[in-house]
Formats: structure tokens, sequence, C-alpha cells
DNA sequence: AATGAATGAGATTTCATTCAT
DNA sequence: CATGAATGAAATCTCATTCAT
């Protein structure tokens, strides 16, 4: 359960507070991402940026003070991928989760997943989630969009799921190209374009 | 990330082995759905029950040994609900996810979700649903079968860890009645050909 | 540290207690022999008889009342080892030790060396080998007979030591018959005057 | 089978981490000589220091790197003893044997011997012991050189055994100079000298 | 007489955090 | 500003023993 793969990225470390506590931040991200809340240990992270663990606690106040700074940090991450017309918003979604091979615009969205034994990381988890879903239901004029939002976003999710945290055999190595037809084919059942016409109605 | 919700069951408890184990593994079953594998104590499960916590290590070997035993349980509980006529399989397990309220039936998979740190477990996951999505994959034509499947098991997925893992604010509370046209929706736009002709294809 | 190598020597006990109890003790015996006290539990040793572990308490009171039961058991093997003319006592004893291949006439020896972490091992043994010694002092006119004795006890506690204890290379083979010569000279040394004259005084 | 002696050697321990790793392994090769490995245990060993436990799994990995670190400790002291001209090492062993009242230099021994229940101390020792026998095999002529070697390494041993582990009555008490003539003698039978002539021989 | 169930104490180890330098 | 030392709490597991049948 505990992978230590250190990577010192410094060495000769400058007594600069704000860029090493950057850096923290920076090492912190990519831990919780990978291995979640509890599985992350401090000394490991300390460790990633060649300074000592006792830091964070001093920088942080806490584990969990250092937690909700990389959510917080990757939040305006998301704010700026989710900005654009609204119309393509999935769409954007799907690229980003899909399209950056390491996948980094989504690592909170990972980060939270992972964590989810922690509870904060499942309430602010719904927070963005409900967010994010009442954007897209603005894009239907059906009577239970709220509900189709949902499941698109339910999508999203799972695909998010499958590739990064369960690692699915097929999913996992698709490209975008691979998926963006059927994908954008279920949203535009699930999301009928209001001017388009609503091609998927019975 | 402790939650100490002791909740003895039994006071008078009856020396009954088999009882006792059964007792424990239901309790483990709750936890290790609600907390994840990590973040479960075996103390708190033993005073569940209400008994001494050197029983688990006894009757289960060790927690590992617990974690598994309740995947067995629940594994074959799964069976048992994807049992049936190939072409219904899709709504039958979402007909799972949602028609239970408690959901009891899906607990194998948001105990895996999350427990998605302990690498035995998101090996577990891959395997089962590389299982599913090759079955669902039989039931269509279309070239990228598998591509189409594996987004079905998104979205499935999606949804239970919407609702189970993250709580999200409507999904979690929607009837199966309301989510079921929808998903029916999607279900026949990725995979086409299913008996009846493909009503969604543009 | 824990060897479990259970040999369930008997399925249908017979409900004798008496012959229960000669079971426990015989396979206690063998353990405390190999393992000493501490390495020792009592759960294997049960199981060896193919009896509840609950019998130990029972009948020997603890532990520690199952070790003393061992002791005086070999005491009395031990004492029967010692009879005979007394100027042949130091070959007996060494033949003892080398000759039985199981070594189990050495048991005691071996047992108590392997025990001696446990305080009244080291006790009994430091009275029996006092016994001994004064036994063997008696052979000699040396004005140093004490310590001319202790210095055979040592060699033979050495020899045990090496053999059952250490396993040292060459001399845990070594026949009796290769050993015995060598033996038997450094004895017409330590303690001359055994019958025939003193060989070996400069 | 637990002695609780603490005793705290420090009170107001500087906050040096090379002195206090320094005290945990002499109060370790304390413990380790005088209770075996498993009947020692890392809190009395803390205590001795007045440290926190903890501090004895950060320096020296785990219970048995602490065991090893005290043996790699000792191998050292011995392998001073052993050095000087070949022909005199038996004397050596035995007046380093004997001669510190305390034992200190032959705490490898005693350590190993009482820990003779932990496979990696038993196995450790054989390999000693070989080392030891060889060079003294190297003094004599005899056909059976080994086994006379062996039985060298066998009185030695026997004699530590008594002294430290049994507490033999004599022989615990016995000076240097009391045991020299008797032990010298025995070796020149053993080991016959090729210059000095074999005046032991029959 | 014997069993099986269950307990309670104890041991090692991990880890976030605090203290002093 | 940062380090290294040290702490204390918690967690899993082992094992002799007691309780009830």
């Amino acid at each position: 359960m505990d992978q230590k793969e250190t990577m010192p990225t410094k060495s000769a470390r400058p007594r600069n507070a704000e860029e090493t506590r950057a850096d923290l931040l920076a090492a912190a991200r990519l831990r919780f991402a990978r291995d979640g809340f509890d599985a992350t240990n401090l000394r490991d992270i300390a460790a990633d940026v060649g300074v000592n663990v006792a830091l964070i606690p001093r920088y942080f106040g806490s584990k969990e003070g250092l937690f909700q700074a990389v959510v917080a940090f990757d939040r305006s991450r998301l704010a700026q991928a989710m900005q654009g017309p609204p119309e393509h918003l999935a769409e954007r979604l799907l690229k980003n989760a899909l399209g950056d091979p390491a996948g980094r615009d989504h690592d909170l969205f990972v980060t939270l997943l992972r964590s989810s034994d922690y509870p904060p990381a499942a309430s602010y988890m719904r927070t963005l989630l409900d967010l994010l879903s009442a954007d897209l239901a603005t894009q239907t004029t059906a009577s239970d969009a709220e509900l189709r939002a949902d499941l698109v976003v339910a999508l999203i999710t799972g695909i998010v799921v499958l590739r990064r945290l369960v690692g699915k055999t097929s999913l996992s190595e698709a490209t975008t190209e691979a998926l963006l037809p059927s994908f954008q084919h279920v949203l535009s059942v699930l999301l009928p374009d209001v001017g388009a016409g609503d091609l998927s109605n019975k």
C-alpha cells in the first residue's frame, strides 16, 4: 500500500519560503492524486522536495490543511478548463479527461475520488459536481434536464474512474478520437440541442 | 478520517462461532463500503458486533483476509444479479444499482471503489469490469463494440459513484422510474442492433 | 521463529485423562527441546496430540507448569543414565550425548539450554550440573578437583551445545568412535588417578 | 520471562542522535545478552535509555535490525581479541572469556547462545565457530585435527555457557590463574605442539 | 472429561506532529 | 528559515488463558 518512489527534485535548496511552499504543494498534488489522502505520507512528500517534514505542519497547519490547499489549487485550474462556450462544455471536459496523457487537469477529480474515504473530499466533490451539472442542465429544455445533466456527469465520472483509478483494459488506452464520436452521440441524446432539433426523441 | 459510530447490534451474544463470524463479515461489509480498506479499523468492526478484536485475525487470518471474505461474499451476490437474458443485462445492472434503496447489491462495487488505494482492490475491479464489458460487447455488431461497451460500463460506474460515493444531490434521490428512460435511450445508442431496430441512429 | 510442523498422532482420542496428559507431556518435550520455552506455543502442542488447547492449562496449570513437568520427567531419565560405576560416568554421559542419534536422553539438557532465557531453566540447570560435577570430583585426588570436574562438565556441555544447538559443521556429524579417544584422553588428563596411574601429569 | 529492571542512565537527555543511537545499542546489547532475542522487548530497551520506543524502529529499522547491529558491534570486538600469534589463540580466547569480570568481550557469544531459538543467531554462530575451529586446526598435524579443534572450541564454549548462561557455582567464580593450568594442559593434549613434542600421547 | 468460544494483555511498527537548536 | 530529534497515539496481530457448554 506504500509506494516508495522518492524523487528528489532539488538538492541545494534556496532559503525561499514561497518557493518551498509551492514545491511542497506540487509534490503533494501528485502524491494525493496517486495514492489518496490516507495512503499518502508526509515524509515522502517532503523527501520529494528535499526538505524536512516539519515544514509541512508549519506551512500548511496539518496534513488536512495541505490537502485542502491542493484541492484549492486544482479548483482554479478546473475553473479555467470549464470556461468557454457552454454548448461545448462536455466535449471540453472529456478532452480534458482524455486528452492530456498525464491527465493533469483532472488531478482534482482523481484526487478527490482516491480520497473518498476522507469525508471532506466527498463533500467538496458534491459541491463541485453540482456546479458542473447545473451548467450542463442549461443546455437543454427537456423537463428532466437536471437528471439528464447528471447522467452526463456520471458518464464523464465513470470514464475518469475507469481510466485513472481502475485502469480498465481497453478504455485506458483509447485515444480521444476513438472515443469522441460515441461520446458526442450520447450527449446529443441526453442533452438535445434546442436549436439543432431533437434528433433522439422517440 | 475515523468515524466512531459503534453500534452494538447484540448484547447477550450467544457462543456461536458461525453466527459471530457472519456478524463480523456483515459489519466489515458496511465499514469497508463506507470507509474503504485503509480507513477501516478492526477494533471498530469488532465493537459493532460486540466482540473482542482478536477474533478477527483468528477467524479471517488478517485484515486482508477479512477484506477478501467480504469481496467474495459480495461477488456471489453480484453474480446472481447478472444472470438472466443478456439483452437486458445493463438494465438489470442499473436496477440493481438503483433499485435497492440501501443499494446493498452493489456494495461490492462501492467497496472496491472506496478501497482503490489498496492495489488488490483495483486489480480485482479491473478483472470484474473486463468481464462485464465483454458480456456487453456481444450485444452489438458495431466495429468498436468494445469501446461502446466500455462506455456503458463507465456510465453505470459513474452512476454508482455519484449516488453512493459522492452522494450527488439530485441523482442520489432519483427513482428507478425517473432514470430508466434516459438510461435505456443511451443504451440503445451505444449498443444498437439489440434484437429490435436501432431507433437512435442518425 | 515459528515452525509449524503439526503432526497429529491421534485422531479418535479416547476419553482417558491419564493418557492424554502423557501425550501432551511427550509433545511438549519435543517442542520445548526444539524451540525453547518462549518460542513454543501451546496451541501447536495441543495440535500435535489432537486435543484442545484448553486442556493444557487445566492439566498443568499453566505453560510454566507444563515446562516443569517436562523437566521433571527428563530428570528421572537422566538419573538412570548417570547410574553405574562412577569411574565411567563421563564416558557414559558422552555416549549418551553422542550415541543416541536423536539424542533423546539429553533432551533435558537441550531443553534447558534452549530455554535459558527463562530463569527457572537456568536455575534448575545450575542445580543439575552442580550435582554432576560433585560426582565427577570424587574421581580424582587432585587438590583442585572441583575445577577439574567443572572443566569436564564444560567439555560435555560444549559438545552438546555445538552438536544440538549450534549444529557445528564437523562435530555434529562425528561418530562416537571418532570422538571417544580424544575425549577419554582429555578425561585422563583432567581427572587422573582414575583407578589407573596418572599418565598425563607433567 | 520479563524482567523489568529499567535503569535510566540519563535524565536530561541531550538532543544528539549519534549518542542516543549508541546508548540504545548499548542497552540492547545488555538485554539481548541477558534475555535473548525473543524475551527482550523494545519498550524496556527504550526505557533503559529514557527515550521513546519509536526511536528504535526509526534508527535500526526493526527489532531484527537492532539485533544485527548488536552482533556486528560485538563481532568487531571479538575480531580484535582473536588477533595475535596463532599458537596462543586458545589461551587468548580463554582469557577473554574469563579475564573480564563482566565478560563484556564475549557478549557476542552469550548473545548468540541466548538467542539460539532465533535462526539467524544459530546460523551466524555456526559460521563464527567454523572459522575459529579452522584457525585452531592449523596448529596441529594430527590426522583428526578438525575434530580436535572442535573439542577445543567445545571446551571454550562450555566454559562460557557454564559461567555466563548457567552461572555454575564454582566455575563462575574461578580466576583465570586457577583455570589456566588445567586448560593449557588440555590444549597440549588436544593440539599437540609439533615443535615442542607431543608429551601427552600414550 | 473435553471442547470451542472468546478475552485481554502485550509486542512491534507507522506516522503526524511538537520541541529545541 | 529550516532542521533533526523525539514523542505519543494508534493499528494489527499473537498467545496464554478463562468461560460456558
